[in-house]
DNA sequence: TGATGTGAACAGATTCACAGCC
DNA sequence: GGCTGTGAATCTGTTCACATCA
C-alpha cells in the first residue's frame, strides 16, 4: 500500500501498548485512503472520456483507461454510492460530478506552501493542483532574494511572519518543501497556528500532536524500487536466495 | 500502500485466471516493496545518529527516530539478515553499510530524465537522488528556449535525439516529467531504445510491455488524501455514515 | 442479456507478543 | 535483564465470482 507516513495515532508514544487502543474519534464514513487516491485519477480519467464526446462507460472499459482492475473500480466506486447502471454501465457526466463531490473539488482548499526552493517553486507551479480544487493561498520563504517575487501571481513572504500570514490567509493545508533541519520547527509555528493537516516533503520524520494529520512525500521512494528491481532482475551474478548474516559477512571480509 | 501502479504482471490479461498463476520468473528474494521503501529512510536516520557520533542503537531508538513501530523496523531489518545483536541494538556502521548495499546505493544508477519543465528541472536539482546512488546522465526537451542549457552540470539535448542519447548514456532508468499527452510515446521510444525501468510523473495511464518495470509517482495524491480527511474531520456538518444513492439524490436536486 | 454491486477468498503489510540469545 | 528475531494475529487492500437487477 501506501508507502506513506502512518497517521500518528499514538505518535511515539503508546508506552505499553494496552489491551485496549480506544479511543477512535468518530465514525469516519469509512472510504479506506487507497481508494481515496484513485478517485482523482478515474476523475482525470472521466474527464479526457467526457471531451471525446462519450456519455455512458462500463466499469471495464473506465478501468483499462485509469489502469486499474476492473473489480478495483466497482469496488471503489461502491464505497461512494450507488452511482451505475446494471446492464449498461455508468453515466460519465453524473459520475464526474459525483467523484468531485466526494473528494472535495467540488471546494477550493486554501493551501500554503512553506519553502520555495526547486521543489517548492515547482509545486506552485503544478497545475495538477489547481484542477483539484487546490488553491495557492500564500508561500513562504526566509530567503530575501526570494521575499517579494510572485509565483503563480502569488507573491513570497517572509518566513518570520509565518504567524501574520496564517492568520491572514486561513490555509487549510500547508505544504512543508523546507530543508530536513528546518522541518520540526516550522512544523510547530504551523501547529501552534492551527494548522490541521501538514504534507511533509522533507526528508525527515516530524512529531506532531495526535489531532494534526500529517503526511510524508518521499520522492526519491519509487526510484528507489524501481532499482531494486533492477538490481535483482538485472545484469548483474543474482546471489542465490542466501540470506547473508552477521558471521557469513564477517568471514568474508575477514582474513 | 503504496497508491502506486500495480507491477504490470499480467497488464490486462490473465484471461481465465486459472487455478495456478504459475511462472514467476525467479525466485526474487522475497524483500516487500513496503520495506525497499523504509530502508533509504532508516539509512538516512542512521547518517544523522552516527554523525552524532553513536555507535550502537537499539530498535526502539531507531524505529523513534525513523518514525516507524520498532516491531515494523526489526522486521523490516529481518529481512536483510541478522544484523543486530540481542540484549545490545544494532552496530551503526555496520547497519549503514548493509542497507547501503542491500538498496544499491552503493552502485551508481545512470538516470536520465526526459522533460525539463517545472517538476523536471526541480527533480535534476533534488539533491536526495545524489545522495541516494542516482546519477543523471542526460537530460532531454524538446523545447528549443531549453536545449542547450544545462542544470546540475549536465546539458539538456533536443528529445529528437532521444535514441542517439540513450546509446550514448545507458541509462538504466527513465524518470518522465513530460506533460501527458506526451508520455506513451517518449515511453514507447525509450522501451524500445531498450529502457526496462520508467518512473512516470505523468498524469496518465500508460501501457508497457510486461518486462518492462513501470512505476508511477502522482504529486497531488497525498494532498488529496488530507484534503479528503479535512473534509471528514473539519468544521462542515458532517453527514452521519448514510450511503448516498442515486435516487436519494435526485430527490434531492428534484423539484 | 449484460454489467453492476458486493460477500467471500485471498494477498500483502503491520503489529503483537514472546522465545531465544547476549 | 534487555533487546533481537520471528511466528501468529490482525488489519488493510485487492481480486474473484456471482446474485441481482435494469
Amino acid at each position: 500500500m501506501t508507502p506513506s507516513q502512518p497517521r500518528p495515532d499514538g505518535g511515539g508514544l503508546d508506552p505499553q501498548g494496552g489491551p485496549m487502543r480506544s479511543d477512535r474519534p468518530v465514525a469516519e464514513k469509512g472510504i479506506p485512503d487507497a481508494t481515496i487516491a484513485r478517485l482523482p485519477v478515474y476523475l482525470r480519467t472521466l474527464n479526457v472520456i467526457a471531451d471525446e464526446g462519450v456519455t455512458t462507460i462500463s466499469s471495464g472499459e473506465l478501468a483499462d483507461a485509469a489502469g486499474v482492475n476492473s473489480a478495483q473500480l466497482r469496488k471503489d466506486l461502491s464505497y461512494l454510492g450507488t452511482y451505475g447502471t446494471r446492464g449498461v454501465g455508468y453515466d460519465v457526466e453524473y459520475l464526474r460530478f459525483q467523484i468531485g463531490r466526494e473528494i472535495g473539488s467540488a471546494q477550493e482548499w486554501p493551501v500554503i506552501i512553506v519553502g520555495l526552493g526547486n521543489l517548492g517553486t515547482a509545486l506552485a507551479n503544478y497545475s495538477g493542483f489547481g484542477t483539484r480544487g487546490f488553491r495557492i493561498v500564500a508561500l513562504l520563504d526566509p530567503n530575501p532574494a526570494l521575499i517579494g517575487r510572485e509565483v503563480v501571481g502569488v507573491p513570497i513572504a517572509d518566513l518570520a511572519r509565518l504567524e501574520d500570514v496564517v492568520a491572514r490567509t486561513s490555509p487549510r493545508i500547508a505544504v512543508l518543501a523546507v530543508p530536513a533541519a528546518a522541518a520540526q520547527d516550522v512544523t510547530d509555528r504551523l501547529v501552534a497556528c492551527g494548522v490541521r493537516s501538514i504534507l511533509n516533503f522533507a526528508p525527515t520524520a516530524l512529531a506532531v500532536p495526535a489531532e494534526v494529520n500529517l503526511r510524508k512525500v518521499d520522492l526519491g521512494q519509487e526510484l528507489q524500487i524501481l532499482a531494486y528491481h533492477e538490481q535483482q532482475t538485472g545484469d548483474s551474478v543474482v546471489e542465490p536466495s542466501i540470506k547473508i548474516n552477521k558471521s557469513t559477512i564477517e568471514k568474508a571480509t575477514a582474513s
